[in-house]
DNA sequence: TAGAAAAGTAAACAGTGTTTAGTAAACTGC
DNA sequence: GCAGTTTACTAAACACTGTTTACTTTTCTA
């Protein structure tokens, strides 16, 4: 898949560069200072070669959003390895994805935040392969607990891993965009908010 | 505190017209369509008449922020009102949320997700009463449960409201990014939610 | 090596938020 | 009622933005 020819692999090359430009710059002063007109400068080109790589602005916000996507899958994966018990796990992945958001806030509401026509071509046209991994990495705790008769048979994993990514999701969100409102400290958040579902779903026998 | 002045009158009246006309704007084209030239059209002003009114466009979607935070706390309210168990008030409150989410999203975005700079600033300088009275809200509920002793004493009615509020945004602001993604519906989600946290805090006895 | 194709640029276009200088209107004190 | 001052408002410009166009340079191919 590595293209022959050596003008294709330096077209490959500019777009590899100017895409990590872009992120520096993110990283560096935020989303709003990602212009073209920087970028270019940044890579000392001028800002109309850009276009030959990116359709437009918005393309290349897709394009950033898509790496975003992948590292933010990576990270879950991280968080996840060697972690064989499942409800230690959900934990973990449910705070690494809270960490990731808060490490890299730009990528985050970049992904999920800032643009709701960018947000949904990435999570649609490109199939996101990425967001399916990331959500299995969720369901699959669920159904281990499920398998093991620590849940109920009536737990839905796919559901379950839903709740917990919205949960996940809330707390981040909520907390790049109003920090001090849920007072209490994310790792709390995100395991009282999971010993809930795993405390609902349980098997048990309740007394009236 | 109604201004006696004529001037003083008139002025308030144009800020009025001004926050009204982009509120119409945003409601029909969306939040990037509001230009300050094209608001000034819209109310046969020139766009340097605006900065009488407001320091920048920043600070005139802060005004419309607030007023969207208004609104949420309002809508809220009406979903509450005249519900008087707590368990159903709860549901309907977190629905009323998610539905107010959804039939306005720009607003919904402007107050949340849009802009970060601009929600700190709303959140904290203007000591928002109305997110105060809104969580009050879904305080509420819980304090009410807590003391007919269906939750357990151990459980904190403002943690759980945190929890309420974290998984209404959460629903909400992920069915505005990417809408397909969490299948089951907004009812559903908020339900089981919901469920999960009271079944989680209940009193009760477990049988191991 | 000559011709075609690609890469890259400078300059312009249309749009943005914002500032400035200057004018018209409205109010104030006499 | 009138002079003077303050306020309201505008037209025009400034410094940006993303993007397009016409043109030049470089690079590959036949």
């Amino acid at each position: 898949m590595v293209p022959t020819h050596a003008r294709d692999r330096r077209r490959l090359a500019l777009r590899e560069t100017i895409l990590e430009a872009a992120q520096t710059i993110v990283r560096e002063d935020g989303l709003a200072a990602l212009t073209i007109r920087r970028l270019a400068e940044a890579i000392d080109y001028s800002p109309a070669a850009l276009y030959a790589h990116f359709e437009s602005r918005e393309a290349l916000l897709a394009a950033l959003c898509r790496e975003g996507l992948t590292a933010l899958r990576v990270a879950l994966e991280a968080a996840g390895a060697g972690v064989p018990e499942p409800r230690v796990r959900l934990l973990a992945l449910a705070r690494g994805y809270v960490r990731f958001a808060l490490e890299r806030p730009d990528t985050y509401r970049l992904i999920f935040m800032e643009n709701a026509a960018l947000t949904k071509g990435v999570f649609e046209s490109f199939e996101s392969d990425d967001a399916a991994r990331a959500l299995g990495l969720l369901v699959a705790p669920f159904a281990e607990l499920r398998a093991a008769k620590v849940l109920r048979k009536s737990a839905n994993p796919a559901r379950l891993a839903d709740l917990v990514w919205i949960v996940a999701h809330g707390i981040a969100s909520l907390r790049l965009s109003c920090p001090a409102l849920p007072s209490t400290d994310d790792d709390t958040l995100v395991s009282i908010a999971i010993d809930a579902i795993l405390d609902a779903w349980q098997t048990r026998t309740r007394i009236p």
